[in-house]
DNA sequence: CTTAGCACTCTCGCATGGAGAGTGCTAAAC
DNA sequence: GTTTAGCACTCTCCATGCGAGAGTGCTAAG
């Protein structure tokens, strides 16, 4: 439909599996299942698609053409004598190009970016806000994932004494992240020592990755010594840190729906958000910035999401800072809107890391 | 039993509601039906009770006392020909006086106090230690909140510069949290100019809360005074932060019990945790250090627990810094485990709290 | 090519009817 | 008085069967 949309989702289809070339009327057809399906989740009949769309057509021809359609694996049958179900395919090739060109309405907008204006607080705020925000505007369930500096750089250092050998290191990287430590000195250091040494190692190693603060550790001694070696785990940490970090929200949004109506469903689906570490199977490779994936039922790796569908975008910067934001629902998703949501509280993370990562 | 372990215990019961008088044999019978009802969920029926417990009477004797247990309140009949069900009555009963002392085993106690040692990273790492450390000793849900003095004191202030006139807050607050905000200056501000204030705001103002330091902007100026009110802000709302910064963990484990068939009570479980406002009419009123609260099915004021118990404990220090862990689990949940594991767990977490407060 | 008509299939809801489990009661035994 | 065996009674659970309803696929006519 739209070259500019069309140009900016992306998907798992090879060039080789091109998508059935149809006729209008089948492409009308095609669009009126998929509709009343993501509506009722109910397998459609011929009956209902001429009532409810008003097609000039009779029932029998329809049903001709659904036929056909499922030959062409766009559509399946439950059993023999019920209506019809898109497949993953019948999906993909709704959203590739039948889906109308959606936009969220002026008055959403307006309402989120300035609930993001508010909220300028913290980076975990941004992120929560980021999830529930996407939960609500999309209907299904949302992750988020934290900025990360792709070499996860330093920007600011600062160690905090507690007590005599103990001080709190809290180091702000690029991008925004703050990041704490409780470390024990194997020498006490005084207050000013301390605050003499943070302002230091904050002009020497800005813009320090890991290695380098590795490198600068034997260049050290004693206690700068100890707290740069730190800083560096703290920095070789800080992806796996950030994987832990992730946020969701709207779960119940998704358990709510039929396809999840028996329990082990459901048990599955919130085993694989609570155990953060799959998530990294789930993110797409490679993805420009303002692009959207979208991964349609089997397309996924994970064995627990069949029946469900994600839609992720990057947010980030040209500088190197990047995060995820998506969503999960089942197959039977509005994709339209979702694509929207996710478009649109990603644009408004890169706004906000910009900012943050100051130009 | 223990006097130790029963003083340490609290429930919602009354001293007037007193919990009867049982002969030992009643005891007996109805500490098996507990036993046997956690472990298979199943109303457990007369003959059951003879074979599995090896008692030294019939099934029809045993028929009698448990029609005898059941008037006083501590057994239900699901229907007239089904085995008995402990009451919330009941399970109080066995709290109270048939629950063995438990202990968690030497090695389980090693390998977590180890796990706390080794994480020495972050106040949020924590957090998700303890939460997932609980989950999977208890097998139940966890909840932990993060630890908040209960005057919100200041610690350590830093302004890390981003731009001209943009900065990043960094505020250490006693107890070890640190929370951060971006803040907008009306006016440009030099690095050095940022590093001096922040060292004299965190002498002036350590120690202070947040009616001190909105008292203390109109002393200050410029951008020590934009600085020092956003401050009194971060302050003043760590609170409202705190109800939003739980952690959850091992949800899975308690929908795979199975009270939770259907998808609709899952669905509520989830909601209700998802929505961390509501955790607040959970938290036990008044409890000290060590001592763990129980509160039982009904005995929870939210509909949405009916079913479930919870069993909660406080962390912290004499000083002030106050947090809470637990675990929320169907009514039937192994008291004894989940109780070990939550004061256990709270102990590591006081000693934390106390390691990062500096005494 | 379209459509009316019709037979055929499959699900769903409901009633029926044991089988099984477990209680409650009564009367006998200890 | 307490304990126990025996037995009738109740309730659930599951399998079976049946009819209604929905929807398709096919065929033959328009």
């Amino acid at each position: 439909m739209d070259q500019a949309q069309q140009r900016s989702i992306s998907g798992r289809r090879g060039p080789a599996a091109d998508l059935p070339q149809l006729g209008e009327r089948q492409r009308e057809i095609l669009r009126a299942v998929i509709r009343e399906f993501i509506a009722t989740a109910e397998p459609v009949a011929s009956g209902a698609l001429v009532r409810r769309y008003r097609l000039a057509v009779s029932a029998a021809t329809v049903r001709n053409e659904l036929a056909l359609l499922e030959e062409l694996g766009l559509l399946t049958h439950p059993h023999t004598s019920a209506g019809r179900v898109p497949t993953d395919l019948g999906y993909r090739y709704f959203i590739e190009s039948l889906m109308p060109v959606a936009m969220l309405q002026p008055d959403e907008e307006l309402t989120v970016s300035h609930q993001f204006q508010q909220a300028q607080r913290d980076t975990a705020e941004w992120l929560r806000l980021a999830a529930s925000t996407l939960a609500r505007l999309s209907a299904e369930a949302s992750i988020v994932t934290p900025p990360s500096g792709v070499r996860g750089a330093l920007k600011h250092v600062e160690a905090v004494p507690i007590q005599e050998r103990r001080v709190l290191l809290v180091a702000v990287l690029e991008g925004g992240t703050v990041r704490q430590q409780l470390l024990e000195l194997s020498q006490p250091a005084s207050v000013d020592e301390l605050r003499a040494l943070g302002s230091r190692l904050t002009d020497e190693q800005a813009g320090a990755d890991a290695q380098r603060l590795l490198a600068a550790v034997a260049r050290e001694r004693g206690t700068a010594a100890e707290i740069v070696g730190a800083l560096a785990g703290i920095l070789a940490e800080s992806d796996a840190a950030r994987a832990r970090d992730v946020y969701y929200d709207g779960i119940q949004n998704i358990l709510a729906q039929p396809e999840f109506g028996q329990g082990d469903r459901i048990r599955e689906m919130v085993g694989m958000l609570e155990d953060r570490t799959r998530l990294a199977e789930l993110l797409p490779p490679e993805l420009r910035d303002g692009e959207v994936h979208v991964a349609i039922g089997n397309e996924n790796r994970l064995e627990t999401l069949r029946g469900c569908s994600l839609v992720f975008g990057r947010y980030g910067t040209s500088g190197g800072v990047v995060g995820y934001v998506g969503v999960v629902g089942p197959t039977r998703m509005d994709y339209a809107r979702s694509i929207c949501a996710v478009r649109y509280v990603g644009r408004l993370m890169s706004d906000l890391v910009r900012v943050v990562e100051g130009n």
